[in-house]
DNA sequence: CCAAGTTCATGAATCGTATCATGAATAAGT
DNA sequence: ACTTATTCATGATACGATTCATGAACTTGG
């Protein structure tokens, strides 16, 4: 029944001056942990708890101009990886006291480009872009920094080591005995930051003398023109490959899955090497073995260089280092 | 350099008329959407677009009383099926022109209660909470609607249809051929709505008279005792059950990687049916044979109602249809 | 042609907070 | 003791939007 009483206002700094006796200023001095006397802060400090006063958002934003609030622009959270950082970035955020605008563009770019003018709209501290859109209006007048894409110097850009990714990614296959291998890759590693992965992996590979392939699934059907490529690699039940490196850990489950289709056994006859590092349910095991992007130091490096005063004389590119971690599509 | 003109102030409604030649709440009129006169508007509208106005968010919700915000307060979003709650209500409250503040709480409930003091102190006009902390204080002056927890009649609670998706496993199972059962769950799906999992199965088993366990696993160590479970039930490598109805996918996968582990083959020697719908990097396929919560339904209904206005009288419990789907790990 | 009614732009007041100029009171220096 | 510094509470003001009372312009009816 009268389960919602929407009368009873919560009570504002007015009242607390109020309830202490004393002038609004003090209160506000005392809220932001500014000099004030003793004898008059504990007064303050018992109206405060008395009448469970908390600041109102939304008056402190108009009055400072800062939100507090930080932009995250991301495609989605299906993806575990996107899942993740999205936890982390949060996670650091509050730390601070900032809270998270969270806006999925689900890969369209008019999205993207609507979300910049919503965060602006909000008045957000900064804004934190992971997009996949080439041609984007970056903001002159918000502290703007992005994961995995690198768009200016001008621009910070936080990413993992992609170039160290392929290049361990190669060592590994060969240490594990592979005498020819691929790499696969579809639309979103084929560009920017990413396509590093694709320069480590083919330096190693040259390095190690093993011969490589590079398929590139930038297509309308990149789930058919992979089990196109494989298909037509294979001889008798025989694959050509027995290492394969893929461009991120998704792709690589969708490989697994069609190489077990056609009777192709991992890792027996072929060694399969992920990019990413996502585990199931925040279990330990990885779902396939993979380069781990260190989303939390991703995570971490983002809000710290977002949220930094000194923007103007900052690394343009930030880059972490990644390792490799077993989960059962390889030997060992 | 300077990549940051941080001085640029952006417009204002004061700007806005003055561009225009008209007052200041005419131009309100205008954005609000209310009666103006044609040839006021189009002035009004053309400023607006010539300047790029868009208002400020703070200063609407300090006037109205109304952040347009709504606290989403769930554990994570690791579990991918918190992760799909999460991207659905966004782009549900996303339509309807509102916020997402989220909220982690790891299942920490102090964490809980200070996000409710939060929410309160961000002036959101509801929350949703997904919260296992049975003693939760529940704000009487902001619509709270909770997802899978009923703790009042004043309190709506959204939850999918729990008795209904452990009498569908068992027939199921059933149907399947087994010929002896168990059901194992974790203390989630102990307490509250969830526990009507077991109701349901135990009467589809009672119905159809297929033997059956109950194993609860509300313990510290829930793996190991899974475990010891799934050994202290297996004679000469043989499971006793044919059948298993997990509580949750996530335990069904880690109950799988144990039962391969013991060389128990699934679903040739058991099959098993877990309890969410989790798909991975959202394929169509499950990740194990499964009962499927509605999460679109479940965002959207939770959305509908803690924006509702009528919300004194609203149904308590709103309960909301699963599935069956094959994901591998069942005969067919 | 005038009274009464209707439409609609105007400008001031307000929401809750932070900050600035003011002045009172105390401390320090000669 | 008198001047100069220093400390610190006060109260008014501004941030950007919405809304309300006001009155001007116009319409309608007799």
């Amino acid at each position: 029944m009268n389960c919602m009483a929407k009368e009873k206002k919560l009570p504002t700094m007015v009242d607390v001056a109020r309830q202490a006796g004393v002038a609004l200023g003090t209160v506000s001095r005392v809220v932001n942990g500014q000099q004030v006397g003793e004898e008059f802060k504990s007064k303050v400090e018992e109206a405060i708890d008395q009448l469970g006063y908390r600041y109102n958002s939304s008056g402190r934003a108009l009055r400072t101009g800062s939100s507090k609030i930080i932009a995250l622009i991301i495609p989605n959270t299906i993806n575990p990886y996107f899942a993740l950082l999205v936890h982390h970035i949060n996670m650091e955020l509050d730390k601070r006291d900032y809270r998270m605008l969270l806006c999925f563009t689900e890969y369209d770019k008019d999205r993207e480009n609507e979300y910049i003018q919503l965060a602006r709209q909000n008045r957000v501290d900064g804004i934190i872009a992971l997009t996949y859109n080439p041609r984007l209006t970056i903001p002159g007048d918000i502290p703007f920094v992005t994961i995995d894409r690198f768009f200016s110097t001008s621009v910070p850009c936080i990413a993992a080591d992609n170039f160290g990714g392929g290049y361990i990614a190669a060592h590994k296959l060969k240490e594990l005995g592979c005498r020819k291998v691929a790499f696969l890759r579809t639309s979103s590693v084929i560009t920017n930051e990413p396509a590093k992965r694709k320069d480590g992996f083919v330096s190693a590979c040259v390095e190690t003398e093993l011969p490589f392939e590079i398929m590139d699934l930038d297509d309308s059907q990149p789930f058919e023109k992979m089990k196109q490529f494989l298909i037509s690699h294979t001889d008798h039940g025989r694959l050509e490959f027995d290492g394969l490196f893929v461009g991120t850990d998704a792709l690589a489950w969708q490989v697994i899955q069609v190489l077990r289709s056609m009777r192709i056994q991992v890792p027996e006859d072929v060694q399969v090497i992920g990019f990413d590092g996502i585990r199931m349910f925040g279990n330990q095991e990885m779902i396939v073995s993979t380069i781990v992007q260190p989303v939390r130091e991703i995570a971490e490096s983002s809000v710290n260089t977002v949220l930094s005063h000194h923007f103007a004389n900052l690394p343009s590119l930030i880059c972490l280092p990644v390792t490799y971690a077993y989960g059962g599509t390889t030997r060992e």
